[in-house]
DNA sequence: TAGATTGTTAATCGATTAACAATC
DNA sequence: TAGATTGTTAATCGATTAACAATC
């Protein structure tokens, strides 16, 4: 539907917009130029007029934007209107923290199987739904119409069960292994590298003591 | 000592270097350039190059890199030779999650103490750690040299905590909890927000759904 | 020395910010 | 209508890529 392609720097801001829409909204402010909303969120009136007009005009001039109709139009952007199933691969700390959240739900996504190689692990329980065996994934996927799987397994293992979830009809991977996965262009994957974020906060935090001692 | 200031956009590709080169050192490879490191990172040689000049010259005309050297400088600028020791906020799923995690401790991380306002968690233990009461932190964090908080608390009393945290000489913070936090500039913040890496994922399967319709 | 490849400058590209005409 | 504020074009800034001289 939508025409121009639009940046990957543009979508990385719009859950921050849809987040302080909802906090607005939820304070019964009804509507916001691009100006207050610029002081609050701390980035420029013009990024924000630039951002919202890339998926077409949603305020009026004069008056500014209407919090509830941004909001929703942001949700609508994003796609939390729809529902997406997902699974989660690998039931150790993380997986089984990630299946326990239920923000999520709030989303549109709902958690419908986990999955272990570990034996022990297999039938032990998270949110009620008990982790099933590998070899139980494949069948799984098509039975419930999974879109998302969510990868917390060790890296050494994780690009073959990417191939074998895209293989099944995955749509996106939400990738938690260490590991960057080489996957046809039509499958959507988000890394989350917690490794990398914590070295980059390492970096900043020396960076910093030096400028002192400068 | 650097310098020119570095750009995030650099300080982010850090660790991805950082991870193929010590793959690269395990593999017993002891020299490459920056043409063959393009071809297997998906990145540009161009780009490649400027980063690490950045840092000064790593490599040597005609020859490429020593990877050894390349992987102990990289990890040198990341100030992975220093100790940090963490605590972390939060001891619901995911503090608990991040707390079993073995592999921070390799790069020089340690996980010295946990932390919950609910009494029913208090005394139940994390890597054989016992999560304190709240009460305890600021203590804590002066008696053992903390300087990383990881923040794993709901984004109601996120703001607090991390003013708190602040004040009793804490100099980074990881947070995960979902709000933005507004500290001094010489606090160093890292956010990894879950559910907005979650939408932007929705956000692309989306997008490429519509492609597909043109 | 000749070949290879860096370090670095210059060119290009894309993203952000500024400015202002359109319009509510 | 007058004031406010968007939508949008133009200017600026920064990051990426290309090119090539320096040099191992």
């Amino acid at each position: 539907m939508e025409e121009k392609e639009i940046s990957q720097a543009v979508v990385s801001r719009l859950p921050r917009y849809f987040r302080y829409l909802g906090e607005l909204r939820d304070q019964g402010v009804e509507r916001i130029s691009s100006q207050e909303l610029s002081r609050l969120m701390k980035v420029t009136a013009s990024q924000i007029r630039q951002d919202f007009n890339n998926f077409g005009g949603f305020g009026q001039q004069g008056y500014g934007y209407n919090v509830e109709f941004l909001y929703q139009e942001i949700a609508r952007i994003l796609g939390l209107n729809d529902t997406h199933h997902f699974i989660i691969i690998g039931a150790g700390n993380l997986g089984r923290a990630l299946g326990g959240y239920l923000n999520f739900e709030k989303r549109g996504f709902l958690f419908k199987g986990i999955f272990d190689q570990n034996p022990d692990l297999v039938g032990t329980r998270v949110r009620g739904i008990p982790v099933m065996p590998m070899e139980r994934m494949e069948s799984f996927i098509r039975e419930n119409e999974i879109d998302i799987a969510v990868l917390t397994i060790p890296k050494a293992g994780a690009v073959a069960v990417a191939e074998r979830l895209v293989k099944n009809g995955i749509k996106a991977i939400w990738n938690f292994a260490h590991v960057d996965l080489n996957l046809p262009a039509n499958i959507q994957v988000e890394n989350v590298h917690l490794s990398d974020s914590l070295m980059k906060l390492s970096y900043n935090i020396n960076r910093n003591k030096e400028e002192k001692d400068c």
